[in-house]
DNA sequence: GGTAATTAAGACCTTTTTAGTCCTCTTTTC
DNA sequence: GAAAAGAGGACTAAAAAGGTCTTAATTACC
């Protein structure tokens, strides 16, 4: 139940190019220095976001990555997806049809939502956001009102 | 990011338990045919629920597991944590003050907020919830009406 | 008290995934 | 054409997942 340190890298290494701006070049080796992470290892990721469409890359000299669209446009959800493929909370939910028996159970049900809730957040939360003062990215990651804006939401279950 | 089979084997144990209702000793045996998991597997998962006190066991002839509390007073939440320990969408969040560098990074704020979102729901679902009828148990989860009440929720994102 | 039935505990195993590295191309600019 | 990037693929070590197996310790019942 956890995040790989690819897909984590991906975000990091993405929100690392939209602080630069849309359409300048960023080495890898630029962005491994100010975050923290192995070279080859990024370069890897990077040429899966470079399929994906999500980045864009320049060979040779002063070339490097730059964002394929503008940050505001690119969600944590599909650079996350572009690494770690759909996201599914089990198994079964990758593929249908794999229910032994369609009886009473309803645990799918359960992991069906709380997947929606992860994507929720994650798919309408942008590059653009992540790259925001803290303290404002808290205020509208918290405050609950998303791109559909519905107010404030209840808090009341920060014990659990 | 996906629970393992053993958490999932966990939640389908206990709620199998929950069916027999409390007190009823059931064999390890009975619970994996019914619920198609390893028989030996299944042994190591309920002893760990046993010393993290959710399920009660009693040795020899006519002997075999049974729920230590009213299953409406054990969440899947807790089961799942007793097994998987407790969950974190990101390894830095386990543990704190892993963070380089304090400066302006979000990236842990919203893996916090949306493991939040997954805590809450799973937190307030209840084995006995899960044993009720399936129509039941989807408008439970989806009205977005858990234990603090805030009426339905929005569902514009399905798409995302 | 003996025996059969049941879980407890821990050592052990195999396969898959994670988290990388390394080497050789190809492309691009100067 | 030399130097500086990324592209692509093969490879690897370590960890986690997903189990199995064997040897206890209990307990009910005859
Ligand atoms: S809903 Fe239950 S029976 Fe169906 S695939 Fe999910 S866990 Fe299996
Ligand atoms: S908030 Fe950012 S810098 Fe801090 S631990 Fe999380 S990823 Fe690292």
């Amino acid at each position: 139940m956890q995040i790989t340190r690819a897909g984590e890298y991906a975000i990091m290494g993405a929100t690392c190019l939209a602080r630069r701006g849309l359409g300048k070049a960023v080495m890898i080796h630029e962005v491994c220095k100010e975050e923290h992470i192995p070279r080859s290892f990024l370069a890897k990721i990077f040429q899966a976001l470079t399929k994906a469409g999500i980045v864009r890359s320049q060979r040779g000299i002063r070339g490097g990555f730059t964002l394929a669209r503008p940050s505001a446009e690119i969600t944590v959800l599909e650079v996350l997806e572009a690494i770690e493929g759909k996201l599914a909370f089990d198994r079964r939910l990758q593929e249908p049809a794999s229910c032994h028996d369609t009886h009473a159970c309803t645990l799918c049900d359960l992991f069906t939502e709380a997947q929606h809730r992860v994507r929720e957040i994650m798919g309408s939360t942008t590059l653009a956001d992540l790259t925001r003062p803290k303290a404002e990215v808290m205020k509208r990651i918290q405050g609950g009102n998303l791109h559909n804006g519905n107010g404030p939401r209840a808090r009341a279950l920060q014990t659990i």
